[in-house]
DNA sequence: CCTATCTTGGATCGATCAGTACAAGATGGC
DNA sequence: GCCATCTTGTACTGATCGATCCAAGATAGG
């Protein structure tokens, strides 16, 4: 027992996504939850409130860690937008392959289990989404893309980046989800080509 | 109480289904199955086994409606491609728009959830999802696409169709969704269209 | 050193989980 | 009409769920 805390919050709330992202809100008990974050039920009900609380700050760690990393890679090469878009593809393809960290996407993942969420919780993840459009849909923007098209490509980009969510959890190859993410840029760039020839 | 079945197995079953899908394996309890399906715990079990192997049998019916379905709007038009497509694509879309019918996808949702699902159910899952690409692929065949170029087509829209599984439980519109599968279509008469000229 | 405050382990809560036991009652073959 | 067989309602099992309680013990301020 003690007086002062004997765990990093930072560090049990990573935890208990890593357990929240693999096995989904309804399938991660306390007592799971608990032992990843190493702590007792007391601890744990101390520190973090409860279940529901708890997943909404895993949601937000989540969002914020790979929404600074999409950011990033669509920030990094504003004058060429395919790279641009590879980028953006690069970092789920590199969270997938990922040994550390599951396959799959906690906010496609939440988004599917709605019905049965939280309803603050589902909303959270809903926005996640909605975050990740509007990324892509500035970044288009950024290029010199006219807003009307760069809300259409986006939400095309943005449906691609959800399905590799569904597909990594499938039996298909790592050169499947590579061909997936390829083949959504290359028509990306497609559209936006047609786009501009044609407004 | 009485000695012959007093319910329609096909009837349970059918409501058990839509039970699972609007909630997911783990959030369906028997309770709330039963319920569902008008069967007390003796009936449901005497006539179903236990919970993993309803489940099953929701997949297997699940797969084979909806597979029938994109079946016949694939082979309806084997003229023209693009209508076809277009056509499969209806197929989720009006599911999706059906308010008898929850949104999503009990594939794609037992597909996220298939690490903490029963083996046997989450291989069933995988296996839909490849029949799937199976059938697009097969249509395009017909079509007279080259071999590689319709697996990697077909990969693209099975990929597009199950963005729309996610995105059917977020807040985006009808339009939106609309939009995201009339985006795959045109892109996959485009990319068919560039491979035949340069294979 | 003393005490107010905080954290922790462990027991415990009522609710719910999947699944079983069993007796009551209805049916069909004879 | 009789009896073996099947179905059903209800009660129940042990396990687990999320959450709370409380006492033990550690800390920090004075």
């Amino acid at each position: 027992m003690a007086g002062k805390k004997a765990f990093d919050a930072d560090v049990a709330v990573e935890a208990a996504m890593l357990v929240f992202w693999e096995r989904g809100y309804a399938d991660s008990s306390i007592d799971v939850l608990g032992a990843a974050m190493g702590l007792g039920r007391s601890s744990f009900y101390n520190a973090f409130g409860d279940k529901a609380t708890l997943f909404q700050r895993c949601l937000a760690r989540y969002g914020s860690r790979y929404g600074e990393r999409y950011e990033q890679a669509l920030g990094s090469q504003t004058a060429d937008v395919r790279a641009a878009l590879t980028s953006f593809f690069d970092v789920t393809l590199e969270r997938i392959a990922d040994p550390d960290v599951p396959r799959g996407c906690l906010v496609a993942q939440s988004v599917i289990a709605s019905p049965t969420l939280p309803a603050s919780a589902a909303a959270q993840a809903d926005a996640l989404l909605g975050s990740q459009r509007k990324r892509i849909t500035t970044a288009l923007l950024g290029a010199g893309v006219a807003a009307s098209t760069a809300d259409d490509v986006a939400l095309q980009l943005a449906a691609a980046n959800q399905s590799l969510a569904v597909l990594s959890r499938t039996s298909l190859s790592t050169e499947g989800l590579e061909a997936v993410a390829r083949a959504a840029v290359s028509a990306a760039m497609t559209e936006l080509r047609s786009r501009r020839l044609n407004p």
